[in-house]
RNA sequence: GACUCCAUCGACUAAAGGUUAGGUCACAAGCCUUUCACGCUUGCAAUAGGGGUUCGAAUCCCCUUGGAGUCACCA
């Protein structure tokens, strides 16, 4: 069997991150086994549509580096892939089900609906479509709906579900499952507007694009029932379904908006790598059974299997995607990083000097950061003079005796020549064994004249990029005002 | 409420009936040291509870409890 696989996310605005584990999923899956996977828009509701949405999917998508083999933007033999413009197709498939009795022409108004799920509620029963007692094709009898049809009243198409039957269906992560007919609501596959709904669409786009695996979110397990009396009644056989554990908030509840950054541009935003997202992403859910947390995207496309993914779901947890993403960026080289961190300095108008500079900038901080993105708050003393004097510091490290050690420190340093980290090591360790000083007597108020922080790389290092004639303005001018 | 799914350290997870229940993040301590980090070492910390099955259960079964998802002319 060919592998095919699908990720059909609704144009509602941005890409989800639970959405891109699921994209990812997909793909994995798809290229594990060298099949395909698709792309295919769920724009039935009209109400939700939101513009430009599309587009933003497919490029945060393009991001992450999934790339499509069918889909609205490359094209493929199975289109269109909009179910907007597959309107004609649903509507003929729903006729056969008509023709077959699986499904049935209902004219109930909203305002009837709401008054019996009220009934309902009020008698403690669940809320479902009562097709003994509602108006629709059965209760009213053939002539009637004919003649409601021919004076074009509003109806829906509803699935006939089998009362009496189980049904029962195989998942990949989670097994059986079985759910009583009873249990499921007489769905609406055509809405009044002519326009399906998406569980008619989704199991006749799955079974004209030849779709071999349906992997998605837990989300729809519960709808999962009428989705195969659907292929039942068409007399497909259905895919092989498999169910993705959710991913979480903090509070175990679904992740939402509500309770921090659910959407991929987010982060694309805030300067996470894309491997460091995708790496991080693709753990949650799934593991391939390694002492290691770091995976390249070709090791993750070889190791992946749906029978490891798990059940329950796990909880969307930045503090250690921020350690994966410090992994990433210790390995990058500083041209890379360089590419990646000017455009977002651009962004802001933060003046990084030149790309010569800013790379030598972030060997000197990377480690000590996460994200790229944190270097020019982190140390803004290494683009422009400091303005504020870490005042904690200051009050623990400057003694009686420091401003006049400083002075003598600053004319001997005028001397030196070589100003790399080693040279200036051995000065200061000169200057302070010659007046029986400890290296931090130097070291410390150096750190709060030239950077104003508490905080950073080795002193000697940043005195070595930020170069003498910076370094010696910095220490005279706050000298200066500390005279004052 | 009904239905369905789920349950290993605080978090992500490993262990596919036989392990002193392992790793990573976080946290704590120590080492290193020039501040903060990194790094290294160590520590803290879990099989929700109860019954079975079995020589043996985190693992299989049942019950309880807890959590989540879904119950639209949304997807």
């Amino acid at each position: 069997m060919d592998i095919r696989v699908r990720f059909a996310p609704s144009p509602t605005g941005y890409l989800h991150v639970g959405g891109l584990r699921t994209a990812l999923y997909n793909y994995l899956f798809a290229k594990h086994h060298n099949g395909k996977i698709i792309l295919r828009i769920e724009d039935t509701d009209r109400t939700r549509l939101v513009e430009g949405a599309t587009e933003n999917l497919i490029s945060s998508l393009a991001w992450a580096g999934i790339e499509f083999d069918e889909g609205p933007h490359v094209g493929g033999s199975f289109g269109p892939y909009i179910q907007s413009q597959r309107f004609a197709i649903y509507k003929e498939y729903c006729n056969q089900l008509i023709d077959n009795n699986s499904a049935y022409y209902a004219f109930d108004t909203s305002e009837e609906l709401d008054e019996m799920r009220q009934r309902q509620q009020k008698a403690g029963i669940p809320p479902r479509y009562d097709r003994s007692i509602m108006k629709n094709q059965y209760t009213i009898g053939a002539n009637n709906t004919k003649e409601l049809l021919e004076a074009n009243t509003p109806y829906v198409i509803r699935l006939r579900v089998p009362l009496e039957n189980d049904i029962i269906f195989n998942d990949a992560i989670r097994g059986e499952v079985k759910v009583r007919g009873r249990d499921v609501d007489d769905q609406i596959l055509l809405k009044s507007d002519g326009f399906p709904t998406y569980h008619l669409a989704n199991v006749i786009d799955d079974h004209l694009m030849q779709i071999s695996h349906v992997i998605r979110g837990e989300e729809w397990l519960p709808s999962t029932p009428k989705h195969v009396l659907l292929y039942r009644a068409f007399n497909w056989d259905a895919p092989q379904f498999a169910h993705l554990p959710l991913l979480l908030n903090k509070d175990k509840s679904k992740l939402s908006k509500r309770q921090g950054d659910v959407a991929v541009e987010d982060y694309i935003a805030k300067g996470y790598f894309k491997e460091a997202i995708v790496n991080f992403i693709s753990l949650l859910g799934w593991n391939p059974t390694a002492d290691r947390e770091i995976f390249s995207i070709d090791e993750l496309i070889k190791m992946f299997s749906l029978e490891k993914v798990n059940k329950a779901g796990a909880i969307f947890d930045l503090t250690k995607l921020n350690w994966v993403n410090s992994q990433y960026l210790r390995t990058k080289s500083m041209d890379d990083l360089a590419d990646f961190l000017i455009p977002f300095l651009e962004k802001r108008n933060f003046n990084y000097i030149n790309r010569e500079y800013l790379k030598r900038v972030i060997d000197l901080i990377k480690e000590r950061i996460d994200l790229v993105t944190e270097l020019p708050d982190f140390a803004p003393y290494m683009f422009e003079k400091p303005k504020e004097f870490d005042q904690d510091f200051l009050a623990k490290h400057w003694k009686e005796s420091t401003k006049e050690v400083l002075e003598l420190y600053l004319e001997e340093l005028r001397k030196l020549d070589d100003f790399s980290h080693p040279s200036l090591h051995n000065f200061t360790e000169q200057f302070i064994s010659e007046r029986n000083l400890k290296l931090r007597d130097v070291v410390h108020p150096l750190r709060i004249m030239i950077t104003g922080r508490g905080v950073g790389a080795g002193m000697f290092e940043t005195m070595e990029v930020l170069g003498k004639e910076e370094c010696i303005e910095r220490i005279e001018s706050f000298l200066k005002m500390e005279g004052k």
